[in-house]
DNA sequence: TTTGGTCTGTCATCTGGGCGACAGTGCAGA
DNA sequence: TCTGCACTGTCGCCCAGATGACAGACCAAA
């Protein structure tokens, strides 16, 4: 696919060249966190930024209604806490580990010395937050255009497309743990609708989830569900007598 | 307000040394637009960053549904085409002149070396990009978390602390001419529910419009409607009889 | 092995707002 | 001055999905 219709994310730390990267380690130290910790919280000051160096963390806004939004997710080798580095304000959005992780924590402005320095991982930083932006265009574009099953199909390719491990020809597995509330986070909708939706593929033979990991059995059917959905709808409804999947 | 709930923009610009900003200059050649041309469109290559020097431009993204989101609006001295950038991609979103426009067009590769050159500059992109995710995070959040009412009261409160004239104490007008589609287009919903919810508002006596300009009449109560929607509801009901917003 | 907490699956109910429709307004160009 | 097109205002219908509720599954710690 020429322009494939989701955005491919942008690695920051693979992209330096090795001694750039031995640099920027010296800059900072490690802390380590355990699940459910948060890195920082809407408030609190914006003076470091973060290269996972361990784990996962969740990058999320929170609406004073109680409701979350899932941003992003940060892998090993990537960095956050980046966007409020430029202008050291406070935190907007919140951080928290996944599982147990570890961090390479560099102060703000040794981390802006070292970018003003190095023009070339400047643009590194620039292009990752590009990729970002582009990004969060597109769940907003999902998000006011799309249904859930639509969305949630689409949350899964784009999951795969990054994270996923290949098993068999189409098959692909996730093997991040995820619930299904954080998968409504993720879609802007209810643990409810996520849970339901979920299961609707399920029953298509699309997917089996163990473990809170998902199971990919036939990502090209699934990509179907959202290039072509008319045909694919039809293909499904073939196979089995449920209707679960709009025609359009 | 220490922490406003609303993003900041970053003004690119304004904030370079006056001889940056002419060597900026001297990169590129200036093009001028009129209303309703667009100035690159998803699909078309992304070899280009533009200064936007007269006019106005809307970047927004486009469902193969047919709906538009509005992402963000470019005024004169400010950049945009910037995320294809690093690594020259083909355009996702699309930009077109809201009214007759000038732009300072410089390649893609000039500005990236300007960039590399200039820490200073460089960082001041970072910052750029950095306020656009944030303000992408906000509609974000917005769109699954509030009503049609709340977005479009959020969205004046935002565009009045941006771009509105103060004319007296509480009142403020908003210069730009929107169309109630556009306004749809910003806070994801319909031409229809935008129309209702503004013609509530006025009627509210908190606002009024003449030639498609937003003349924000009471922005302080306005301003409680999202911040302490139960009092600002009774305060509203007092004065008329009408209960169009929500109590919470 | 028990217990408590978190997560999942699935209902029944209610409603915000999407969608189509259509009449009215007003500007811009002939 | 006329004509057409783009924009506005409002209604009624209808449905996707939010919400609340609750029972069962699973797991980790005691």
């Amino acid at each position: 696919m020429e322009t494939p219709w989701f955005v491919p994310p942008s690695d920051f730390l693979g992209r330096l060249s090795g001694s750039t990267r031995d640099a920027l380690y010296a800059l900072g130290h490690r802390i380590a966190y355990r699940k459910g910790d948060a890195v920082f919280q809407p408030g609190s000051p914006g003076d470091n930024v973060y290269i996972l160096t361990q784990g996962r963390i969740k990058i999320f806004a929170l609406s004073p209604v109680g409701r979350t939004v899932i941003l992003w997710f940060c892998f090993p080798g990537e960095i956050f806490g980046l966007a409020e580095m430029a202008r050291a304000g406070r935190r907007e959005v919140a951080s928290e580990a996944c599982a147990d992780s570890e961090a390479l924590v560099i102060p703000q402005f040794r981390f802006k010395e070292f970018l003003q320095r190095d023009g070339e991982a400047a643009m590194l930083v620039v292009d990752l937050l590009s990729c970002r932006l582009r990004g969060l265009a597109d769940m907003l574009l999902n998000l006011t255009s799309d249904d859930v099953t639509t969305r949630l199909v689409k949350l899964l390719i784009r999951l795969s497309a990054r994270y996923g491990k290949p098993v068999s020809d189409a098959e692909t597995l996730l093997d991040i743990s995820l619930t299904h509330q954080e998968i409504a986070d993720m879609i802007g909708t209810t643990r409810q609708s996520a849970s339901t939706a979920l299961n609707a593929l399920k029953r298509q033979g699309l997917l089996s989830v163990k473990k809170h990991c998902i199971h990919i059995q036939n990502g090209k059917m699934l990509e179907d569900l959202v290039t072509n959905p008319v045909t694919a709808a039809a293909q499904t409804s073939a196979g089995s007598s449920l209707q679960i999947v709009r025609p359009f």
